[in-house]
DNA sequence: ATAGGTTGTCGAAGCGCTTCGATGCGGATT
DNA sequence: AATCCGCATCGAAGCGCTTCGACAACCTAT
């Protein structure tokens, strides 16, 4: 292993001067800096992270707990995960992948080694149990999601509510008087997921000032959840001409049943989606959509996060504006029978 | 923040014993330890990461190497990348994420900088370029997924040979005489991706065995591409009673097309899935498949990983047994027509 | 009683890096 | 010519921990 010190003596400077040279952090004479790239470069010096660490007191480690659920809104997850891993690195950090399994632990164990120097948080409940511990370690940090109480925290999200909103609007536009809407797992709203209510919150809100009648369902994934769940909203509304769908393992199993029913997208029944785009694109009809911008948002969550590593950056909370993109499954409502 | 110095202050001993009480490398009296950990619970101590991979040269961390792609087969990444992350805290090591984007640089800046013990590679290719550099620089490693010259190397992954000639069996069994495979998108084979490449083998050489026809097409996700590769598979083999999926994002459109088209699973056409149980257990048919056991995948990398660690363990080809789940999607070929 | 072995503890020497103050030097300012 | 300043570099002091050898104290076998 080459170390500094060798690094140093290869090119005939101090080790200081080497360090400089790395950092950049003092002025440093176009020569003697060739010189030490030079050495770097032949002898295949790579700084030791735990020394650097261990004398600078940052790790350039940013750590990431995601939920150690895996049986929900996956392709979300992973697609975050992986923004945050990519725009981390760009910004020279590294990503310590933490499961919500250890739980609160985890920001304890994480914020006293100093084994990163911040940390960004996912699924992010309404009163979420590591909340307490964040504000008390002044461990820098970021969540995706937004909890009840946000004073003292950034966080990052899609504005739900604006989405709920949007989508009733797009329906009632369309002449739809009866919409339904086909949520998470109940369990979600059960654990009190931020998203999930404040998307409820938007779909309600919007649909009482608008005056369409609206109906809630939470639904599993899968075909069988599906087809239970549906056959319950028709039979409580029948007149139900809009669907809103906010669960991705629920997307094609509800097409399929409509096809099987003989209800035609979008002539008898208009189904908006809150998903990916790919999700939307990919189903066997182009579904009219709300993204879930994934990338973005974990782009974002670093940038605050280095932000505030760097001093600057503040306790904001950025809501990221929904957008609807009309494809082939929503049309006007049909005259009632 | 509170240092190993401090406690021993606090505890009345010296430092390295503190050390050694943590670390359980030397003996201590009962009465030492007791006031030592009373003292470590009080003060709230937690060690400082940098300053222990410095002093003793391991960092206790273990970098897992995921594709960049968003779009593959993520279900199956992600239940991987979580089982990682959870056995390996189980070990005492945390999990460093980095994405495909670096490419084999990652592996030596990780190699170089001590920043972790050792690493997980996913989604390696037959030929994949990391490997070289992996060899080079003595890192212990394990693969996800075989290459094609495994020689010195620690892999894990499912026989997909194995599990190609399992699914052939299966339908060859109830009578089947011409199968059809969908496999992956084409991109898969064109970066030779083992499990990809193995599966197709093991499908073929069985067949050859038993003696059916086997016809296998590339296809992307989603529902206009399996259209499309549907459409031309019956028009080549319209025989084909027996189908074969090997891509998640295929699996419903399939199956919502074949209702479609008015064939019934499994009266007119059987099909065997090779995908997670869970995908096999929410479709819309129950189908009989061959899972793919991403946990047991994950926890096996990390065994293997940290047994390396320890200085047991060799460099030894794991290969897992699949196993064929019967459901409701296979059943005996139809009487030719 | 004495040599030999355990057991429990301590002190000190690093691990490889960052960073602060000090220093030498050439050029600009009086 | 004396003074001041900024630039480029160096030396040394740590950062918080692990680990090795040393050493008392005690126990056992002779």
């Amino acid at each position: 292993m080459v170390t500094l010190a060798e690094v140093a003596q290869h090119a005939g400077v101090s080790a200081s001067t080497v360090s400089y040279v790395l950092s950049g952090k003092r002025s440093i004479s176009a020569n003697t800096r060739q010189r030490v790239e030079r050495s770097i470069r032949e002898l295949g010096y790579h700084p030791n992270a735990g020394a650097r660490a261990l004398a600078s007191s940052k790790s350039n480690i940013i750590a990431l707990m995601v939920p150690l659920r895996t049986d929900m809104y996956v392709p979300v997850m992973m697609e975050i995960a992986i923004a945050v891993a990519t725009s981390a690195r760009a910004h020279g950090y590294d990503v310590l992948l933490l499961t919500g399994e250890e739980g609160p632990d985890a920001v304890r164990r994480v914020a006293g080694s100093g084994l990163a120097d911040g940390m960004i948080l996912m699924d992010v409940e309404l009163d979420d149990e590591r909340l307490p511990l964040l504000r008390a370690t002044d461990q820098p940090s970021v969540l995706i999601g937004l909890p009840a109480d946000t004073s003292g925290l950034t966080c990052v999200d899609l504005d739900f509510r604006a989405t709920g909103a949007l989508c009733v609007e797009h329906l009632a536009k369309q002449g739809h008087q009866d919409i339904a809407v086909i949520g998470e797992a109940p369990a979600v709203y059960e654990r009190h997921t931020g998203f999930a209510e404040r998307t409820l919150d938007g779909l309600r809100t919007r649909s009482r000032e608008l005056g369409v009648r609206l109906l809630h369902r939470p639904c599993e994934g899968g075909y069988d959840a599906m087809a239970v769940t549906l056959a319950r909203i028709l039979d409580e509304r029948p007149d139900t001409s809009g669907l809103i769908v906010q669960n991705e393992s629920a997307v094609e199993p509800l097409l399929a049943l409509l096809r099987q029913q003989g209800r035609a997208v979008p002539e008898d029944v208009s189904v908006v989606a809150i998903c990916p785009d790919q999700v939307a694109m990919q189903a066997s009809v182009r579904l009219t959509s709300v993204a879930i911008p994934a990338q973005e948002m974990g782009r974002h969550a670093v940038d605050q996060l280095v932000a505030k590593l760097e001093g600057r950056g503040s306790d904001e909370v950025v809501l990221l504006a929904p957008e609807l993109t009309v494809r082939g499954s929503t049309g006007p409502a049909p005259s009632r029978s």
